[in-house]
RNA sequence: GGAGACGUAGCGAAGUGGUCAUAACGCGCCGCACUCGAAAUGCGGUUGUCCGCAAGGGCACGUGGGUUCGAAUCCCACCGUCUCCGCCA
C-alpha cells in the first residue's frame, strides 16, 4: 500500500500518479477523509488516557493515606467509559481506513508510458528470429496428443477444463524444464532456492496484494482459511513479513518452484486449448528484496535472468514495458518476456518481471536497517517469472517441431532428459 | 482428533491486580575506561510504532475480546510451539 503520509503531504500529485492507471476512482478521497478524522479522535481519547493513567496511579497512594477513593472512582468509571467509546471509534476508523488505503494500487514508475491498456505497451527488444516452416506447423496441443504426452481429454475426466496430464517424455520434460530454471537461477545468478507451502493465510494473501481485491481469481479452502498460491511471489514475499533485516542481509534473492492456481474467472473462452491458461500450472520465481535505491537497476538484471532461460533454450523473444493502464494492482513498472508462439503467429508472455518498490514491503512490513542504528525503512520487493513452465513446454514443443512430427530437445535440456534428443511418436 | 504445558527485548528468564516495561537478573552485541595490545574487570548503551511544529503524550507482554478506577497478572475465544496418546506419508 502507499504511504499514508504521502498522500496526507501530496495528495494531488499522488491521485495523479494513480489516475494514471485509468478505470476510474480508487477511493483516495475516502482515505484523505478517514486519516482526517482518526487523528481527530485519537489526539482527544490520547489526553484522556493521559489524564486516567496518572489519576489512576493516586488510588493506591491514598488509600494508603487512608483517605476515601470511592467519589474519585467513580469519576474515572465515567472516564473509563467514555475512553472505551472513542478507542472503539478509532479502532473503526483505522480498519476502515486500512480497508480503504489497501484498494489504492500502486503509483506508476517515472519511466512508465501513459496508456490505456495492452495496446499501448512498449517493445524493448527482440532476441532470436522467429523459424519459417517449410511444412504445415502443428500447434503445441496438437504435437503433444499426436505425440502421446499431453492429454487433455483424460485430465477433463478427473478434473476438468483448464486441467492437463502429461505423459511419459511429456511429464519428464515439463521436471526437465524446472530442473534446468532452478540451477541455472541458483548455480549461475545467485538465488536461494525456496521450497514453499502452496497453501497460505489472509494475511500473506493480503501482503502481496492479491487480497481484498482479487479474491475471486483465487482458489479457496473454506475449512482452514487456506488460498491456493496463485503463484509462488505469495509464499515467498511473505517469507520475510514483519522482520527487520540488516543492511548487509540485503540483496535476498529467492527463486522457487510451485505449482500455481488460477480460478481463472473472468476468462472464459480465452485460451481454451493447450498448455496456456490453466486452473494448475507449474511456475519458477524469482523473488528479490533489495535497498530502495537500487531497485530500478536490480528490475533489469532480474528480467535478463528470465531472459538468459530462453537463450539458453534458443527461443525466440520479445520484452515489453507495460503500459500504465495494463500496469498489475501492485506494481510500479513492469516488462513482460513474450515468447514466440507459431500457432498464434506472435509473442505470448511467458514472464512478467516487476518492481513493487515499497508497497508490498509496506502492507507485508518487511523492513532493513539502512544503518546500523538507524530507523528501519521499508525494503523494495522484485518478483518475476523464470520461467512459466508449461508455456515454455509449450513453446519447445512449438519451436522444435519437426516435420514427421517430432520433436527435438534443447540441447540445454538433454543432461535433464537422460540424454533424449528427440521425442517421437 | 484427545490430554497437558507454554508464548515477556537478539537469546535465556523474572514479574501472578497497582506507583516496574525502553522490562529485574544472566548471555550476546555496541561504546568508553584500564592495557603496548588483548583477555579479565568496571562504567554506560542496546524495541518498535502512532499523534504532535514542538514540548510532550498514546499504544504494544502471541492475537482479539471481557472484568476492573487500574491487567503481563483474572476470564473467554483464536493462533502458534512443545510433550504424550490416536491416526497417517
Amino acid at each position: 500500500m502507499l504511504d499514508i503520509k504521502r498522500i496526507r503531504e501530496d495528495f494531488d500529485g499522488v491521485k495523479k500518479a494513480v489516475e494514471l492507471r485509468g478505470k476510474g476512482d480508487f477511493g483516495l478521497e475516502e482515505v484523505r477523509a478517514l486519516d482526517i478524522k482518526r487523528r481527530e479522535i485519537l489526539a482527544q481519547v490520547e489526553q484522556m488516557k493521559n489524564h486516567q493513567k496518572t489519576a489512576s496511579k493516586q488510588i493506591p497512594v491514598l488509600k494508603k493515606a487512608g483517605e476515601d477513593t470511592t467519589e474519585l472512582m467513580a469519576e474515572l468509571k465515567k472516564l473509563s467509559d467514555d475512553i472505551k467509546v472513542l478507542d472503539t471509534q478509532v479502532g473503526e476508523t483505522e480498519a476502515a481506513l486500512r480497508d480503504a488505503l489497501l484498494n489504492v494500487p500502486n503509483t506508476p514508475y517515472k519511466d512508465v508510458q501513459e496508456g490505456v491498456d495492452d495496446s499501448d505497451n512498449v517493445e524493448l527488444r527482440r532476441w532470436g528470429t522467429p523459424r519459417e516452416f517449410d511444412f504445415p506447423e502443428k500447434a503445441h496441443w496438437d504435437v503433444g496428443e499426436d505425440l502421446d504426452i499431453l492429454d487433455f481429454e483424460r485430465a477433463a475426466k478427473i478434473a476438468g477444463a483448464r486441467f492437463t496430464v502429461y505423459k511419459g517424455a511429456g511429464a519428464r520434460l515439463e521436471r526437465a524444464v524446472i530442473n534446468f530454471m532452478l540451477d541455472l537461477h541458483t548455480e549461475e545468478q545467485g538465488y536461494t532456492e525456496i521450497l514453499p507451502p502452496f497453501m497460505v493465510n489472509r494475511m500473506a494473501m493480503t501482503g502481496t496484494g492479491q487480497l481484498p481485491k482479487f479474491e475471486e481469481d483465487m482458489f479457496y479452502i473454506p475449512q482452514k482459511d487456506f488460498f491456493l498460491i496463485p503463484t509462488a511471489e505469495v509464499p515467498v514475499t511473505n517469507l520475510l513479513d514483519n522482520e527487520i533485516l540488516s543492511a548487509e542481509d540485503l540483496p535476498i534473492y529467492y527463486t522457487a518452484y510451485t505449482p500455481c492456481f488460477r480460478a481463472e474467472a473472468g476468462s472464459a473462452g480465452r485460451d481454451t486449448r493447450g498448455l496456456i491458461r490453466q486452473h494448475q500450472f507449474n511456475k519458477v520465481e524469482m523473488v528479490k528484496f533489495v535497498a530502495p535505491e537500487t531497485s530500478y537497476d536490480e528490475l533489469e538484471t532480474l528480467t535478463a535472468n528470465a531472459e538468459e532461460i530462453l537463450q539458453k533454450l534458443e527461443i525466440p523473444y520479445r520484452v515489453i514495458r507495460l503500459s500504465s493502464g495494463d500496469l498489475g494492482f501492485s506494481s510500479a513498472m513492469t516488462y513482460d518476456v513474450e515468447v514466440w508462439m507459431p500457432s498464434y503467429g506472435r509473442y505470448v508472455e511467458i514472464s512478467s518481471c516487476s518492481n513493487f518498490e515499497s508497497y508490498q514491503a509496506r502492507r507485508a512490513n518487511i523492513r532493513f536497517r539502512p544503518e546500523e542504528k538507524g530507523k528501519p525503512e521499508f525494503v523494495h520487493t522484485l518478483n518475476g517469472s523464470g520461467l512459466a513452465v508449461g508455456r515454455t513446454v509449450a513453446a519447445i514443443l512449438e519451436n522444435y517441431q519437426q516435420a514427421d512430427g517430432s520433436v527435438v530437445i534443447p540441447e540445454v535440456l538433454r543432461p535433464y532428459m537422460g540424454g533424449l534428443e528427440k521425442i517421437e511418436a
